[in-house]
DNA sequence: ACATTTCCATACGGTCGAGTATGGTTCTGC
DNA sequence: GCAGAACCATACTCGACCGTATGGAAATGT
């Protein structure tokens, strides 16, 4: 009755490091991710990490690439086949009350835009949930042109939002708070 | 006929130090922030900064401190006296058209939340903005609670454009481009 | 003019974390 | 049940900075 998926006493292997890396990066920042940091918290030592990586940028990659593909995806996943653009965009604004591990790396990204991997991974997913936006605002009825501003104005407020609330200390907005901003901010922005 | 303002080979007080700290998070962020760097930049050693402060943090506390007083103060005084509350926050937005030091600053602090002091400093600046936007939308005749909520999705907006047009090294929009979207916005926005 | 303060250079010690070298242990195929 | 591969531990080196110690040069008062 060997369980290998249990986090025992099993050998490690490179995926564990990329989602162990992605965890210590969600708790700590990315700045935080050092390779015997990590090790400790995997239970292992720099010995093991150095057999399945050149070096910690190749770990970073890979972890963020990961993310990039999993977790990144699944958001839109959940969200593009809905019909209605209100509900949509509704539906997109919802995800970022609940604490989503996705989202907890993305806001620890948002304070790591030093170094160049992560500026170019966000860069890349700004560019594509902005078109993502900018579907949902055509098939609401805008005009190319405005539904190009829009879909830019909502990201921009989508990603200042993340980074007032969850980067910076700032006191959060309770549950109700919330809802009334959420609610607001689709009356505003949503034709 | 000496010009003691003059950077030829005077030497050096700890406000020179903080100006060059500034300049060099403006140009390389905020962990390039090095005193055997910044010495060098300035056409001294490490001795010298040694002298007029005790560390680096002290540096970087006092740069900040600096920077939140003038550069960060005049933004806000230059626009606070407009009267019209839809000039006022057009205002607001055009000034991050122009490349000013104070922006560039901005933005790469923004790109520097990791540290504690400077995550503290961006918290302050941004309740404060958001203050001052909430009174600017309750003089245009909002009621509290939606002007709160307003100037909540305004400064995120801000932010996020900072963040997206600054920060992430996106293809920077046309003049036009950010004249239409300026115009867009506070369409959007604006009562 | 000379003493004192102010400012800077040089040289050193100390830390933190990345990367390497090398050998030991555990798995897997045959 | 052994050879070779996969995985990990231990013990280093090395570079980048921070911070300190100390003496010298430049300004400044008297």
């Amino acid at each position: 009755m060997s369980t290998p998926t249990k986090s025992e006493r099993t050998r490690l292997t490179a995926e564990d490091w990329e989602r162990g890396a992605l965890d210590m990066i969600a708790d700590e920042g990315v700045n935080a991710l050092a390779i015997e940091a990590l090790s400790k918290r995997l239970g292992v030592t720099k010995g093991s990490f150095y057999w399945h990586f050149r070096n910690r940028g190749a770990l970073l990659e890979a972890a963020l690439q990961r993310w990039e593909e999993h977790d990144e995806a699944d958001v839109l996943a959940k969200i593009e086949p809905i019909a209605d653009p209100r509900v949509r965009l509704r539906a997109l604004f919802d995800f970022v009350a609940r604490e989503l591990p996705s989202h907890r790396i993305y806001a620890a990204l948002l304070k790591a835009l030093d170094h160049p991997s992560v500026l170019a991974l966000m860069a890349r997913v700004s560019t594509r949930r902005m078109e993502f936006l900018a579907t949902a605002y055509r098939d609401a009825g805008l005009p190319a042109a405005t539904a190009q501003h829009r879909a830019r104005l909502t990201y921009a407020a989508y990603v200042g939002f993340m980074l007032i609330n969850m980067t910076l200390g700032l006191p959060r907005l309770s549950h109700d708070e919330f809802d009334a901003y959420v609610d607001h901010v689709t009356e505003t922005l949503v034709p």
